[in-house]
DNA sequence: TCATAGAGCGAACGCTCGTTCTATTTTCTG
DNA sequence: CAGAAAATAGAACGAGCGTTCGCTCTATGA
């Protein structure tokens, strides 16, 4: 269908090995999810989807339409976005919607295929550390790291979950179970080798997948507001404190 | 508008003083939203919104269009739910519908009323208790007891919210603020009296509520469905074991 | 230079939505 | 049992939806 590059290139492999992210801004250095590839990265992983064949203009229309879908849809959910509202936000036509995608699920089945992947580098990245205390640590921070820079992606595939199509709903839930279960073998081979000891490891997985969640689904908790001035430096302090304060309660239930 | 008694009784005062909570059974016995008086009660809350004007009438359909909308909107959204849908799972003609209810919107507004009423009786009985400790806890078993039988209720109002005027979106966020608000109270007073010893005590009631949450947004991942042949001895045994594997983590959590 | 194909435009289409309306049936009251 | 009032049925209405279609514009390349 689409022939396929341009020079802007997508996240095809996971090649994060032996890449340190110790700090939020070294962590943004690599990441590939943002910016320009990250929208590359859409256009090329749904090429199937997408109408507009030449990469650069595809490329930038979805950036387009996927923002304007986020601010449009975080008030009022995706549903009652109707695409002359996506049209006025974007500035396009709706023709010009239409020449890009064919669908207005296909806007969801995007996103959500995004999130998806960002989960599975978050997975793989954790599996590179030495001992099980530091891949529960190093995978709560990668979370968190990714799911502050992907926020509204990842906000909107919780609330929209049911947007989608069957298929893709099992997909959602299932991404929140593997993280369960990861972090619950971590605990488990913990336990086994005498480095931590609980009655209830599942559970303690699961406090700490609920904790993730709440980082991206409730912004308004933390006082602070991260639209606007916030500079990078800034939300670097707010993860650390809440990446401080599971890691903290986390020790305390494995103690 | 409507005249208001028939002779159901609806909860106007919340008197719960001095009752004895401490088993699902003898929770099941006293708590008042439930069936026909939960019906009753949001007849009587909403009269002013309701149209039947004959109790017995009012109460009987508004069964009928409440369990529907669980129904309907569980899977696909209540955007997505048409009120031809909701004629066809309930057995009503649209004149039926609309003689009670006078606009879709008014379905959720009652539904969030519940909501909030049951969130009130929760906080209202925890005060009784004598320790802090006990506050918690007693304040964790019956907020799992009330939201395992509203289930659907509760499970509406925490995805449907962005459906709700705004005046009532910032009220249920303030019953979750509330809710953190309530627990962070008792811990830190029992801080105060070296009852508790913890760096954080905000992050510890904010674990607290959305483990909570976590009971009613996903019954999924309690391997057991709790439709159908669950009896009320199983559901007693699933809530103390989720009961109990909190109160464990927020014992570890304040020692 | 001009033929061609992709991209953009926005009016129009068919359909479904929430809601209203009128005719009919049921229920209540004297 | 008569007559009024309330409740119900379901056709009808207009607005708004997602999507399509015929057209124009623009960039490319022989």
């Amino acid at each position: 269908m689409t022939s396929v590059p341009d020079n802007i290139s997508p996240v095809t492999t996971l090649n994060t090995q032996a890449v340190e992210f110790s700090s939020f801004a070294s962590f943004i250095k690599n990441f590939p999810l943002q910016g320009e590839s990250l929208y590359a990265t859409v256009f090329h992983r749904n090429s199937s989807i997408v109408q507009t064949q030449k990469a650069s203009l595809a490329i930038s229309n979805l950036e387009k339409i996927l923002s304007a879908t986020f601010e449009v849809s975080a008030t009022s959910g995706f549903d009652r976005m109707s695409l002359r509202d996506l049209s006025r936000q974007t500035g396009m036509s709706m023709g010009a919607i239409y020449s890009c995608i064919s669908k207005k699920e296909d806007i969801a089945i995007m996103i959500a295929d995004v999130v998806r992947l960002s989960s599975e580098l978050t997975r793989q990245h954790a599996m590179q550390s030495d001992s099980h205390w530091s891949s529960i640590e190093q995978s709560i921070r990668f979370h968190l790291y990714a799911s502050s820079l992907l926020q509204p992606w990842y906000f909107f595939l919780y609330f929209e979950t049911r947007s989608l199509p069957e298929e893709q709903q099992r997909d959602s839930k299932q991404i929140e179970l593997d993280g369960i279960q990861s972090f619950e073998k971590y605990i488990q081979e913990g336990i086994e080798q005498g480095e931590f000891s609980t009655s209830d490891p599942r559970m303690v997985a699961n406090t700490i997948v609920v904790l993730l969640e709440d980082w991206y689904l409730k912004p308004w908790k933390t006082l602070v507001q991260w639209k606007g001035d916030t500079s990078i430096d800034k939300q670097e302090h707010q993860i650390n404190n809440y990446h401080q304060s599971i890691v903290e309660q986390v020790r305390k239930l494995l103690a």
